[in-house]
Order: C-alpha cells, then sequence, then structure tokens
DNA sequence: CTGTTCATCTCGTAA
DNA sequence: TTACGAGGTGAACAG
C-alpha cells in the first residue's frame, strides 16, 4: 500500500459530483487499484474510488502534479499541490480476511442442535420449512408433540413478528380440522424497541438467545490489570 | 494522524463479533479518536471504530503489545504482533469538508426557476407543495394552465413512479368535476431500469435534465494532453 | 434524545 | 450483468 500526505485539491464526478478544497490529507493507494481521500476526523473516506480504474498523471498550469482515476463512469482528479510525505509498505498479499462470528447461520444451526432451549422434550423437525409464505427458519415439536414455528435474527425487529405471523398463517391453512393451531416463536439475541408489544399483541413467544451460548470463539476477556488508558 | 503498519490480529465484539487473523497491515488513528483497519484491498476498513472511544494499550502473555478501543456497546482488541512503522503526520486541523454539487436540491431550485424545460409557455405554482399524500416537489402549469405535478430525483427508479402516483392521486381527489386531470412528471438526471416501462404503463412523463445545466462548477475537463497512464 | 431517510452507500447473492 | 437485501451500515435531519 503507497501512503501519500499530502496538500491536495480534490474534484470527483460520477455517481455524483464533489469538490474538496486544498488541504493537508492521507491519500492511500491499494493493491488492487482503489484509492481514498482521509481527512484527519472519522473512517470515512473523502473521496474515494473501487479497482478497476485507469491511473494517469499529468501536471496543471501552475506545474502541480495531478492524479486522475477514471472508470467509464466515474472520475476522481487530485491536484497534489504539495506532497509530505509518500512511502510504499508492503503488506499482506493476501489478506485471510474478516471472519464473522456469533451470525444468524451460527445461531440457526445451533437452535436446531439444541431444541431444548425452548421447553423439556422439545424437539427439531427441519430447518428451512417451506411453507405457503416462504420457508420458515426452523419446525419444532413441543413436549406435547405440537408444531410450533420459529424465526431465527439475530437481532429482531417488528418485521421479524410479521414475518412468523406470515408463516404461521400460511401453515395453519393446511392444518387439519380438530388438530391444534401452529404457534410462532422469535428467537434472537436482541429485541429491538417496538418488537415486544407487538409480539404480545400477535401471541408470539419471543426466545432470547445469548451469543455467548452459539458462538465459536469466547467473547473478549477483559482489559489487562495495569494497563494505560486514555479517553477522548 | 498517526499511520502504523504492522503485522496485527484483531478481535471486534459490539454491533457483532468479528476476528481478524494475524496479518500486515494499515492502521489509521485520527486525532477525533477514530480508529480503522486497512488491507491492501478495497476502501472499506476490516475494523474500524468512530471518535468517543477509550483507548487502551497493554501486554499480551506473549510480550506483543495490544491495544483496546472501548465505548459503552463496542470494543476492538488490536494485538500488535510486529510493528513495521509508526508515524505521526500533521493533517489540516479543520477540514474544509466535502462540498456536493448536481444535488436533487440544487436540481429543484433550478427547475422551479425554469420550468420552460417541460414546456414553452410553462411557469411554475409552488415547491414543495402539500397533497394528501404529502409534498410534491413542484407545482407548475402547462401552456393550457392545467395543473401538472413533478417529483424530482437525482436518480429516478420503480419507487419514483409510485411516489408520483401517488401525489396525482391525492390532488384528483380534491378536483372540481370538469376540470382536467392533474397529470405526473418525474424529472431526474438518470433513470434507473424498469423506471421508463413503469412510467408508460401510468401515463407518467418522464423528463431528463443533464446535470450540466444545473450544476455550480462546471464538470472537469479532459485529461491533458502528454499525460502518461497505466491502467490496472 | 430517538427515529427516519439518504448515500458517489458497499457488499454479497440469486436470477 | 442486473436486481434485491443486509450492513458492526454511517451521516444528516426531523421530531
Amino acid at each position: 500500500m503507497r501512503l501519500i500526505i499530502a496538500e491536495c485539491s480534490v474534484t470527483y464526478t460520477g455517481r455524483g459530483d464533489t469538490i474538496l478544497p486544498r488541504a493537508a490529507r492521507a491519500i492511500l493507494l491499494k493493491r488492487d487499484g482503489a484509492v481514498s481521500i482521509h481527512s484527519d476526523f472519522g473512517n470515512k473516506p473523502l473521496n474515494y474510488m473501487g479497482k478497476g480504474n485507469v491511473h494517469s498523471v499529468s501536471t496543471d498550469d501552475e506545474g502541480a502534479t495531478v492524479w486522475t482515476f477514471d472508470t467509464r463512469k466515474e472520475s476522481i482528479r487530485i491536484v497534489l499541490h504539495d506532497v509530505m510525505t509518500d512511502s510504499d509498505h508492503l503488506l499482506a498479499e493476501l489478506e485471510p480476511g474478516l471472519a464473522r462470528d456469533g451470525t444468524e447461520p451460527q445461531l440457526q444451526q445451533w437452535l436446531s442442535d439444541n431444541p431444548q432451549t425452548f421447553g423439556v422434550g422439545w424437539t427439531t423437525v427441519r430447518r428451512e420449512f417451506l411453507t405457503g409464505a416462504g420457508p420458515v427458519d426452523l419446525l419444532v415439536l413441543d413436549d406435547k408433540g405440537d408444531p410450533q414455528a420459529v424465526e431465527i435474527k439475530r437481532i429482531a425487529t417488528a418485521a421479524s413478528i410479521y414475518q412468523i405471523n406470515r408463516y404461521v398463517a400460511a401453515l395453519n391453512e393446511e392444518v387439519e380440522e380438530g388438530d391444534p393451531a401452529i404457534a410462532g416463536i422469535v428467537a434472537a439475541v436482541e429485541f429491538r424497541p417496538k418488537t415486544v408489544e407487538l409480539a404480545a399483541k400477535f401471541g408470539v413467544r419471543l426466545v432470547t438467545i445469548p451469543r455467548a451460548l452459539f458462538m465459536n470463539v469466547a467473547p473478549p476477556v477483559a482489559p489487562a490489570a495495569g494497563s494505560t488508558s486514555s479517553s477522548l
């Protein structure tokens, strides 16, 4: 990765049009051709362009170096008024990449393997059980052997309640006369506001699953003793 | 801005949980406390945290320096196995910030000032004209003096068509018997696929406005002759 | 302070 | 290639 610290001004045109007045900033040029211009505030770059661009170098009428990055649809023009540092660094050629933990698929798998979470004697029938309204995440049998439908989310919202309602309605349309109606459950690590009261209104049961139960890697330990800290 | 190039591994827990295996990466520490970890690919940081965190420094059991960044809800732990470079750079203390051009408000203003864009003799009645379905961007009179409703977007999508339809329907509910029905127009710089046929289906007129017409700053010139270029 | 909408959204995945 | 939905979405703005 090439890192440039420079007084620069930038114009971008493409999906939008922006102008960045002259100031000292950091410019990141990455191995895949991606370029981003960072100020000293915030995580998002002020301007950026992904890989797959053509990089041209020229000089403007005041003698400043000008970099342009072009794709078919976009263009960034960086005028380098004053380059303070320009360095190249060898990073990982094959970035291992970010591994997510505590994901919804993991939670699905864990609940499928641990149906007793919903109650003693409960068993799993099937994951991704197809209903007339689409596949419901999990179909389980309660301690009386009656089926219940489970919608699984990492974070449940009001939309999750409507979703399980659609599945339950579709399932109950096919229930035989006299058989007990299928009930709905939403299982999640976290429930957003308004979800709880909406669930109560529709008779949907909510089950909270602590993420520690189904994560592959244990959550990090507390900071070590004797550490120095600074707040901002 | 402090720039660190280092072999590092990272764990994050908060809104999600992620693990980043050991590899050489760039770490950006910004003036406002924001921190981001970049690989040599893509514009998005692998891990990041905004301002307003507490930064602690400690040492793990293998003697490696460990940085943690904590807020009430999130935590990043960076293990610095091998620091290759660590530099500090003075950037703009007051970032001028990104100025946008060719925005939707600009387009609204320009169309309000140039209703003849829709046809000879057309005039503007009002911007943000309130209907029973919310405010429509622009209400104009055509050359016959009949009102038409205009929805303005930088990029129009199918949703824009449904939106103008709601406004037009609300307006026509209040039209006197015998008066002509109000028609709908969508004006935009760009129309996404499916938008055109949907507009035809509902009888909505589409008007394309070249961005050069209403931009404050002219689009950048073509690359200078004699420039060197490299494609990726 | 929360909630809603916009973004040069980015990024994945399925059709 | 395009359309659709999720994101550790972030950021601006209204209530």
